[in-house]
DNA sequence: CACCCCTGTATTTTT
DNA sequence: TACAGGGGTG
């Protein structure tokens, strides 16, 4: 396939490149020069446009691919532009910096660590990492950790990152007690972490931005090299990353002529939703005030939705204060009408969910990868994966837990980090007596205060306690420690050796009995941790392998491209383990839009339905969605009831919701909910009631209020006569799962068939008990067997993913 | 030092 | 309901 890039720059149009592009995203592409905000709404063709824009910069302005820096906030969307603009200029692309705002920072950081005095192996340290260096600081420095809980200190001194104040100043900013005791854990907090060589997710941007304030001619080297600076979901970005953008771009000449580079900012401030981050919708709301002579274009033309879900979405939007009035539109008609029911509970309405989705794929209108399920918050999940497995719904949860934040993963890991930077004291630290091995808090507490008092690194003082210096350690201790650094020894003999990451991790998991251990339980959780340990193991490999095949086809480096001093070898240790810190998991989200070419197997009811948060459905598009739990203190959180600023982020994330859906919404709720253990009755969501009444078919409604108080408990199924069968299913199913406990429904389905069962087999199930397969149906995926559990009822079970359940 | 039981607590979470 | 962290005991 000949790439647009291919064609001669100079003759004329770029019409391969604007010539199916309405007059606004045409405008975007093609500006040049000043500042510009591309303010897009939800399915505007914003990617397009920036992939677009980036291509016509090579092709029409001749720009070189190494002058250009795209910024992404997610490795997914840095991947996607990257393949985008790949497809539309070819193996140029590769010269080009695309990444997210944390990995093009390591990236600078890595090459500078010289002028900034540290070394470029430095840990990454993650809100978990830095909350365990938090605890200890705490305890050291004797706060009360009910009042001063590592948390919220993490929480605040991430604001003041944000705001970039560092922690000398931080005192000075302190308006109340709890803020002045938290500017001291913050000093403490950074000197540990530099002792320990590591820096936290938001010191990756702080220490970048501070990089290019006090060094005047790095700033002007990136200046000069990137002349073309785009950014992503500008509406997300905190004030720290505005600055770095401030910064990379500059705003007037350098002293030596370095004119500011090209700017093109995108994102959509009513998608803003994660102010509680520190994301701050002022960046884009006040552009035009911080580059005064900035140009705007608005996006306002859908391409995905109907006309009747863009109005539901403008509708609910409109209600915020001080926005700037954006409505989207189509031209491709309005379609279905919303879909909205009134659950008596979360079972009931999960099964309605279920057995909406079961009749439009019986019906062939979707197929399961089609449709998406939101919620609020991720414990909404469970009663949708329990109703899901009793009919045999394929659907897959994503979020939740995520793999690197599951324990064993995180103490896989932090053997690595230790392995790679000895310094590296928090995962040191955690590593030491995982598995257990006899050293405890109190040999911990000798190890760390001798460190202390001889200023050396708690690798140092681990070596003087084999050495028998430390004081006050008792002998089984010492002994204890003595195996643990021979065990370390061993291992960094053999990353010397230059093995590979997989064979270091597999010699990890070996060597500590860390996987004998799991062997040996019985419990079913830790088979799982060993599933993933063992998924770990093969991330790494591929890695590798990845790493090579990328090095035996890298084209020539570029004769401009200086190489990356600092950088970590391809393949290597420490460029698996920035791989892995800089990642979320975020790419497991399956693939839902039926255009693709490798979609043609069986052609109804393929894929799985999907289940997240509204939070990570942004960005994504299903033809069908369902917004669940549409309630006043669910959604809209409980917690931003009160709150106009945090009401109007619920509303955004509203906004997010509707817009997601191509063809079908539904949104539902219950009248009753069960949260903590309580029942609770909440009223209909505002949200709700802000759709406009004609566009919302409701397929069941409340009881008319006034009389009777106390919902209804049978369950009627409004609306639809004739589908008796279908109801009845579902109410048995939502029946039957009022008692819960089942446990292990882990979030990240693998594909894969856990349970190789036939009729006759007998099991343990976890919640059912005892029982015996009765038939087995399906294959693959889609394997499900039935099961008697005698009184417990006959089941038909899904076997993907993790069955909690053992055949015996 | 390890284990067990108790209690308190409870959004969202791109990196 | 579920989990993590604290405190007590073996």
């Amino acid at each position: 396939m000949s790439t647009l890039f291919d064609l001669p720059p100079d003759q004329g149009s770029h019409a391969d490149l604007t010539g199916d592009l309405n007059p606004a995203q045409r405008a975007a592409v093609e500006h040049a020069g000043v500042p510009l905000l591309v303010v897009a709404g939800a399915g505007s063709g914003k990617t397009r446009v920036l992939t677009r824009r980036i291509a016509y910069l090579l092709a029409a302005r001749s720009a070189h691919p190494g002058q250009i820096m795209a910024i992404t906030f997610t490795n997914k969307a840095a991947a996607e532009m990257r393949e985008r603009v790949g497809e539309l200029v070819g193996r140029r692309s590769g010269a080009m910096w695309v990444s997210t705002f944390h990995s093009m920072c390591v990236r600078v950081l890595r090459r500078e660590a010289k002028t900034l005095e540290m070394s470029s192996n430095f840990s990454i340290y993650d809100a978990d990492d830095a909350r365990r260096l938090l605890t200890l600081v705490a305890r050291d420095l004797d706060l009360d950790s009910k009042r001063y809980q590592p948390r919220a200190l993490a929480a605040h001194i991430s604001n003041l990152k944000n705001e970039l104040i560092d922690s000398e100043s931080a005192g000075s900013h302190a308006t109340n007690d709890f803020e002045r005791r938290a500017a001291e854990v913050y000093v403490e907090y950074q000197r540990r972490l530099s002792q320990a060589n590591a820096m936290d997710f938001d010191d990756l941007i702080m220490r970048t931005v501070e990089l290019f304030q006090v060094f005047p001619d790095v700033a002007e080297y990136y200046r000069r090299r990137f002349r073309h600076v785009l950014v992503d979901e500008y509406q997300d970005t905190n004030h720290a990353q505005y600055t770095l953008v401030r910064e990379l771009v500059g705003r007037e000449p350098t002293e030596s002529g370095v004119e500011p580079a090209e700017l093109c900012v995108v994102g959509d401030a009513d998608q803003s939703i994660y102010a509680f981050r520190g994301a701050t919708i002022r960046n884009i709301e006040e552009f035009e005030r911080d580059f005064p002579d900035a140009r705007t274009i608005l996006l306002e033309q859908n391409y995905r939705s109907t006309q009747t879900i863009l109005s539901a979405a403008n509708a609910v939007i409109s209600r915020n204060p001080n926005r700037r009035d954006k409505r989207l539109w189509t031209s491709e008609g309005d379609g279905e009408k919303v879909v909205g029911y009134v659950a008596d509970n979360e079972h009931d309405e999960a099964a309605f969910v279920a057995g909406e989705i079961d009749e439009l794929v019986d019906q062939g209108v979707a197929k399961y990868s089609d449709v998406a399920v939101f919620y609020r918050t991720n414990n909404q999940s469970r009663v949708f994966e329990e109703i899901f497995i009793r009919l045999g719904l394929p659907y897959r949860v994503v979020g939740g837990v995520r793999f690197y934040e599951r324990k064993e993963v995180r103490d896989a890991l932090a053997y690595l980090r230790v392995l790679a930077n000895p310094d590296d004291t928090v995962s040191l630290r955690r590593i030491l007596n995982v598995p257990k091995r006899g050293i405890g808090d109190r040999a911990e507490a000798c190890v760390a205060t001798h460190a202390e008092r001889e200023r050396i690194s708690f690798v140092s003082a681990l070596r003087d306690a084999v050495a028998d210096k430390v004081p006050m350690l008792n002998p089984r201790s010492r002994k204890a420690i003595t195996a643990f650094v021979e065990l370390l020894d061993g291992l960094y003999e053999l990353v010397d050796s230059g093995v590979e990451v997989a064979d270091i991790l597999e010699a990890v998991l070996d060597r500590t009995g860390y996987r004998a251990e799991l062997d040996a339980s019985d419990d079913p959780q830790d088979a799982s941790r060993l599933e993933n340990l063992d998924e770990l193991v093969t991330v790494a490999r591929e890695f590798t392998e990845s790493a090579a095949e990328a090095a035996a086809l890298a084209p020539e480096p570029d004769a401009d491209e200086e190489p990356d001093g600092g950088v970590p070898e391809p393949g290597s240790l420490p460029a698996f383990l920035e791989r892995v810190s800089l990642v979320a998991d975020a790419d497991s989200i399956p693939e839902s839009d039926g255009g693709d070419a490798d979609d043609d197997e069986e052609a109804d009811d393929a894929g799985v339905v999907t289940l997240m948060t509204v939070h990570t459905a942004k960005g994504l598009e299903y033809p069908v969605v369902f917004g669940t739990g549409w309630e006043d203190g669910v959604f809209p959180h409980l917690r931003a009831l009160g709150e106009p600023k945090e009401l109007a982020e619920e509303r955004r994330l509203a906004y997010v919701a509707i817009t997601r859906a191509r063809e079908r919404l539904y949104v539902s709720r219950a009248l009753v909910r069960t949260q903590w253990g309580q029942p609770a009755a909440n009223p209909a969501s505002r949200f709700l009631d802000e759709i406009p009444a004609e566009l919302i078919d409701w397929r069941r409604e409340a009881p008319s209020s006034g009389g009777g108080g106390s919902p209804r408990a049978a369950t009627t199924w409004g609306g639809r006569p004739g589908t008796g069968s279908d109801s009845a299913q579902s109410r048995i199913a939502s029946g039957g799962m009022r008692t819960t406990g089942f446990k292990g429904a882990g979030n990240d389905w693998k594909d894969t068939v856990a349970l190789k069962l036939d009729a006759g087999d007998r099991v343990n199930h976890d919640k059912y008990g005892l029982g015996t397969v009765v038939s087995t149906d399906g294959s693959g995926p889609r394997a499900t067997a039935t099961i008697d559990f005698g009184t417990a009822g006959t089941v038909r079970l899904m076997l993907i993913g993790s069955v909690p359940m053992v055949k015996l």
